[in-house]
RNA sequence: GGGCUCGUAGUGAAGAGGCCUAUCACGCCUCCCUGUCACGGAGGAGAUCGCCGGUUCGAAUCCGGUCGGGCCCGCCA
């Protein structure tokens, strides 16, 4: 029976069998140490017996072993436990040199990141380079949690859609069968249409963006949360969108302290509830606190948003932050707008990057046709026709939002470009692996 | 789409007209080493300095082009 490496310590004195790959060799002449790492991480086996040594002549690292030792406690171990009289069965083996070491921290330098992700594949058998993707997965784990504790079903919508229907971001057209399809910039439409049936929706999946973008903060496949819920008004929405935010953080930080230590994540500071500055007010103390005048300007600025972030982290004690009342100018159609004029959303900052924004719906049926014709959008255009009939028979006062995943798990772990957060990252100029 | 930058062994870096027959570290190969954990020691292999052209007595180094990265802006998550 196959016994795991985070589990020899429990095993001391048995004889254990563990499978895993050759992680590390270190040959001391008469003594030899071996690193076997599997899914929980590595445990060391100590090797004298020259013909067990020899079995491993010209084997590199990755090599699949089966090792078959007595447990011992040994302090001097890493992990405190380790096998000896180790009898070695190599599995697969493997005997070209890989083109990048896996025991050291990969470089994540903005130069070498193109090497990071050619190599990807073995790059991810780093245990440094493994710790992003757990904290991933973690941060998806405890989202669904807290949507699902809060009474939200997960859905999934299409990916493959009729047209441009959204308008905006550039999409990427595809062939359907012979008719014109486009790779879905984004859930909207869907999961407003399926607040008419579940009240509370959420959804975690891919968005595609076509969009000319070479920054740190752009990929053309993004993973999304998508969130839509009813009966609400914009405060509650935003509410949500915080609770969720601080519980996540406040969980990962936590339960990832570790590691999050050993990736040189920066301290959490967090408050319950996120400070809010309108778009005018950011403008304004940014250009008193800077020889710059932005208050001219409609959207925040990069370097705008950067600096907000710092501002609230000193003098709110909260690196997240909301910026609310957009100018009209941003009003998309299916967007509420508020009676001052400005549009009914708010963009949830994080550590000086636009993490999500969060709009209040346009839910009567008139106005948002109203709306639609107002930014030149047909709405008799087939890609419309259910989006509308959701409207037509009802849908109550809903808002939502769209999520960065990907940026949120960067800037939680503190990384410099989003693409660092993303297994298998697309972007301008890569398509593999 | 606009601007600015960078391409040197498998990987990460140094060299900025002649000191280059290109340096260092890690990795790889051979040997030594019984408590290593970024093990240590001795030796060795590995690079037509991204590519093409130009300037020059002489180019990794200067210039032009080209290909491939990166960063910023616009746009967004």
């Amino acid at each position: 029976m196959r016994t795991l490496t985070d589990d020899i310590k429990n095993h001391v004195g048995d004889v254990v069998s563990v499978e895993g790959w050759l992680h590390k060799k270190r040959l001391l002449g008469g003594l030899t140490f071996i690193n076997v790492r599997d899914r929980r991480g590595l445990v060391q086996v100590v090797l004298e017996d020259k013909d067990e040594v020899e079995k491993l002549r010209g084997m590199q690292v990755g090599t699949v072993l089966k090792v078959e030792g007595k447990a011992v406690e040994e302090p001097r171990a890493p992990g405190g436990a380790e096998l000896h009289e180790a009898k070695l069965e190599v599995l697969v083996p493997v005997t070209d040199e890989p083109p990048i070491e896996i025991d050291k921290p990969l470089s994540h330098k903005p130069d070498n990141l193109d090497t990071l992700f050619d190599y990807r594949v073995l790059g991810l058998r780093n245990l440094q380079e493994q710790k992003v993707f757990k904290i991933r997965s973690a941060v998806l784990r405890e989202i669904r949690r807290y949507l699902t504790e809060n009474d939200f079903t997960e859905i999934q919508t299409p990916k493959i859609v009729a047209g441009a229907a959204e308008g905006g971001a550039e999409v990427f057209k595809l062939d359907y069968f012979g008719k014109e399809a486009s790779l879905a910039q984004s859930p909207q439409l869907y999961k407003q249409i399926m607040v008419g049936a579940f009240e509370r929706v959420f959804e975690i999946g891919p968005a595609f963006r076509a969009e000319l973008s070479a920054t740190t903060r752009h990929v053309s496949e993004v993973t999304m949360l998508d969130i839509e819920m009813s009966f609400v008004d914009h405060d509650q929405v935003l509410e949500t969108i915080q609770n969720l935010t601080y519980d996540v953080l406040s969980k990962i930080y936590e339960e990832f302290a570790a590691e999050l230590k050993s990736l040189n994540a920066p301290e959490l500071k967090i408050t319950e509830k996120f400070p809010r500055y309108t778009v005018e007010q950011v403008h304004e103390l940014y250009s008193k606190a800077n020889k710059a005048d932005t208050t001219g300007e409609k959207d925040l600025t990069p370097d705008e948003e950067r600096w907000i972030c710092d501002y609230a982290k000193k003098n709110d004690g909260s690196e997240a932050v909301f910026v609310t009342s957009f100018p009209k100018e941003f009003h998309k159609f299916y967007q509420k707008m508020a009676d001052d004029g400005t549009v009914q959303t708010a963009d949830l900052l994080f550590r000086g990057i636009e993490i999500a924004t969060c709009p209040m719906r346009e839910h009567r049926y008139e106005k948002l046709v109203e709306q639609m014709k107002e930014k030149g959008i047909d709405p008799k255009h087939p890609g419309f026709k259910y989006y509308l009939q959701a409207f037509q028979y009802g849908l109550p006062p809903h808002g939502g939002c769209g999520y960065g995943i990907d940026r949120l798990v960067e800037k939680t772990i503190g990384l410099g470009n989003v693409k660092e957060a993303i297994l298998f990252p697309r972007d301008l100029g890569r398509l593999t692996p």
